[in-house]
DNA sequence: CGCATGTACTTGCAAACGCAACGATTGCAC
DNA sequence: GTGCAATCGTTGCGTTTGCAAGTACATGCG
């Protein structure tokens, strides 16, 4: 793409495989902020919470722990109090204290935050599919890219 | 590992691939981060900094620009700037304008710097592979995994 | 030569993050 | 029942980040 593809490849030092899933991570990371923040005003870590949360509560309700929500979109557990806390105060999402133990608590995803999650998804996912189809031209991150395709393909059921 | 990980992949939705993606550089990142931080007080992106840096140097001089600097640490050009005035701050790095260019800025590491990565290196390398290891064992983390070592063992040349 | 256009880096500012400290709740021992 | 350790979530604080605006340099045109 750019010529700096060049550079990048030759400065590869020891750990190409990581660099590599560094550079595309943080490639995808970045299209998808773009993507998402633009046209929903969603933030790429604000939509992956309300997917994970969304998928949590496919089965029958809200039953993730903060804790397991943090490990989930892979933040720290004061990041994700804060993160939580500003879809709530936008009425996407609902918190609820576990009955059994008021130590935990659950989140909910309000109809508002299932009508933007279903709003921001076709935007999330050609967005990412572009990311994607632009990393493959680059040879040293094709066989991941290839890996998550794969990846993507498979685990439908 | 934690029963967090069954919740997790659960609750993985329609991109599984690029999640497991996101999941993976998450926990290598915030294994190097406390590693690198705790050992030799070097950020994760920081010690990124330094290898590009220096493998950029193997050659011959220091020729990478800000530019081409924040591609290859997927960095803003802003936090680029930053990111270097922090190391050269602290002596491991030093900035020289180019001189057919002088919009230009080159970037070279200083023995300091290079004295500091080879110490640093090691405990990289290790915290590498233990998150490597360790993510290995998640299923749905492991072709990922895979994908990557057989990068780190290919690209040597 | 002087001016407009474009590129390269830096700085102002607000948002988000992690770590460590804290308050709240539970479970267990005595 | 009281006290102590462990767990869970939140808040204080400093650091880092990205976007947008600003400055310096280069290139092309009159």
């Amino acid at each position: 793409m750019t010529a700096t593809d060049d550079v990048v490849s030759a400065a590869v030092g020891a750990a190409p495989g990581w660099y590599a899933l560094s550079l595309l991570h943080g490639r995808i990371d970045a299209h998808l902020e773009r993507a998402l923040q633009g046209a929903h005003e969603l933030s790429a870590r604000e939509y992956s919470l309300l997917e994970v949360l969304s998928h949590q509560h496919d089965g029958e309700g809200g039953h993730l722990r903060m804790n397991q929500v943090a490990e989930a979109v892979v933040l720290s557990q004061s990041a994700t109090t804060r993160l939580v806390t500003r879809l709530e105060d936008r009425g996407l999402l609902a918190r609820y204290l576990c009955p059994t133990d008021r130590r935990g608590i659950y989140t909910d995803v309000t109809p508002a935050g299932l009508a933007l999650l279903d709003q921001a998804r076709p935007t999330h996912d050609a967005a990412l599919r572009e990311a994607l189809d632009a990393a493959g031209a680059d040879a040293r991150l094709a066989p991941l890219v290839e890996s998550v395709e794969r990846l993507n393909g498979a685990a439908v059921g």
